[in-house]
DNA sequence: TTGAAAGCGCTACCAG
DNA sequence: CTGGTAGCGCTTTCAA
């Protein structure tokens, strides 16, 4: 494979100028440009990762650190992160990471020796805790956090609003009619079950629908949780939802699965709707109304605030969080009720 | 951070002796081992990666190819790679392949290029490509295939007995009494489709049971698809299946969604099991019998394979499949059919 | 069994 | 705007 020597021949130039055109460095004529990067096209150049790395000091990875691999969650914002990595021409190193385990730090400590990076991106729950931040700190690692529950200071913070999502939708719902509706919630303790609950209690005050309290239930973000939760509420034929709100996508296919057992159809006499738009969203049928969490532009912001650090934002990462821009994906699981 | 000449100032020995007790050298009195080593420690050395490479020109990351990430199938691999090259001290080098793309050959020259990998897993449906094989081998790259349709001259093939599998999660049912038993299929065309419908005509005919054609059905790994499947063999109130076996978890879990809805209760009125052992069969309820994939068996073969090539195994590999033990999940989305 | 020294491919300092 | 040159941390020949 062809090295920067080789390049610097062909082009007639020293290796210093083909560094300074592969570092996009000033300085360089555009004529000399325009020759350099021909004699790379024509070598088939690709600059060695492991030299650069050992000269610079810089890393082109980006570490992050994943537990639970069954989460769609997780699973959804590893593969935006990718992208997002390959995107800009990093590589993405994943740490393994067992949230039940006690050493966090430790955990964490093991992987910034091993892997080097200096770049780091932390997703829920690990965004949150302030003992892996202060790790960062430290050892000076830049680090970026994807949805979490405030904003932490030196570092970035990438969110959406949940509660004007759970808000919208439940609108939704009530645009097509529906007064009747349930609400399925996270575990208590996590910051998203209680925005996408505020949204939703928001979202009825503001219909003039008179909350009910059976109406709303727990699910720990859990299928079979929220498969008892429905059984529950609608297990009352007379009084009983025509629509619910589940807080995630895995709780709303329960509700789905748990409505066709009692012999309901979704959504024409029960509708579904979800959050996040995750892998099971789109597997079972019918497809959920949900919202799209803005996962591929949530795992861009990060690594490119990450990034351009230095030059484009030079300042240091200003303390609040960067809200970006969800999607309501209407989907099949919701239709207007039936009105007798 | 430490380097090896602090490591071999504060051991009293040369950088040389350092690197060779790094790497395993022979010809190092255990003394002088020891030394080392707690100096190591002392002083929380760690290599660094990016020299080790440049200098030896060998690298420490192993990469894969991968494809759809809402395939329960990919993820669940993905987690078993990252999962065995963590432990095997090597990083994952992950490259988005588009499947759906012409130019298979092309994606992979440039992930080659630019990751610079020199191991390569490929996983299905990228492991069956000759295209791929060939370039892979033009470039000098060793390869291990996971779950290949057939061996690879010059490559490690590791798989399991799908034919089987299939065989005795079926006898699995016959053995609890179930002589109705339906299948759904795969997608013609993928080698598994034909191994799992063998396995399970081969358990229907050593137990002396008439197969009808009507209980068998494509559903092409899809959940819709199996929906569908499912509707058409339930259909009928009097001659209907008392289990079902799909060829994969996302069939399986349709299949118990479409029994929910015509009021049939999974297991009591109908068995289901899947094959694979992803996500989904734990995440619904019941949560399905099923075959259970050696993923992590896998992924560390195919590691293993390809780490210790030079001296341990310094065979090239031979042309035959490495054949891993799978293992039947019994949960409890089977049980014995209701006799009246 | 150990050590001295060369050099992998690149970036960065300092000249010009 | 461009070039010479030192050196990142390690592995690897070659000697001892």
């Amino acid at each position: 494979m062809a090295n920067i020597f080789d390049v610097a021949k062909k082009a007639g130039v020293s290796i210093k100028t083909v560094s300074r055109v592969l570092n996009n460095a000033p300085n360089v004529r555009q004529a000399t440009q325009d020759k350099v990067r021909a004699s790379m096209m024509a070598l088939d150049y690709q600059p060695s990762n492991a030299a650069r790395e050992l000269r610079s000091g810089r890393s082109k990875s980006i570490g992050i650190l994943l537990g639970d691999p069954s989460s769609g969650f997780q699973a959804r914002l590893h593969h935006a992160a990718l992208q997002a990595c390959s995107d800009a021409g990093f590589f993405l190193t994943v740490g393994l990471f067992d949230e039940s385990a006690d050493d966090w730090a430790g955990q964490l400590d093991d992987f910034l020796s091993r892997s080097r990076v200096e770049n780091m991106i932390l997703v829920p729950p690990l965004c949150d805790s302030e003992v892996l931040h202060a790790h960062m700190r430290d050892r000076g690692i830049s680090f970026g956090l994807i949805s979490p529950s405030r904003p932490v200071p030196d570092a970035y913070s990438i969110g959406m609003d949940e509660q004007q999502a759970a808000f919208d939708i439940t609108m939704h719902l009530i645009r097509m009619g529906h007064r009747q509706i349930g609400h399925i919630t996270g575990p208590t303790g996590h910051v998203a079950t209680g925005l996408r609950l505020a949204g939703y209690q928001a979202a009825l005050a503001e219909s003039g629908i008179q909350p009910n309290p059976d109406w709303v239930r727990p699910g720990k973000f859990h299928f079979r949780d929220a498969q008892i939760c429905a059984e529950r509420m609608l297990a009352n034929r007379e009084e009983r939802p025509t629509a619910i709100f589940a807080a995630n996508d895995e709780m709303a296919a329960a509700v789905c699965f748990t409505a066709n057992s009692l012999g309901l159809d979704v959504p024409r006499d029960l509708s579904v709707v979800g959050f996040d738009d995750v892998a099971i969203a789109t597997t079972i049928w019918p497809p959920l109304t949900t919202v799209a969490q803005p996962f591929n532009a949530m795992a861009d912001a990060a690594i490119r605030l990450l990034v351009n650090r230095p030059s484009e934002t030079r300042s240091p990462p200003d303390s609040s969080i960067l809200q970006l821009e969800y999607q309501l994906k209407i989907r099949s699981s919701a239709a207007p009720p039936i009105h007798q």
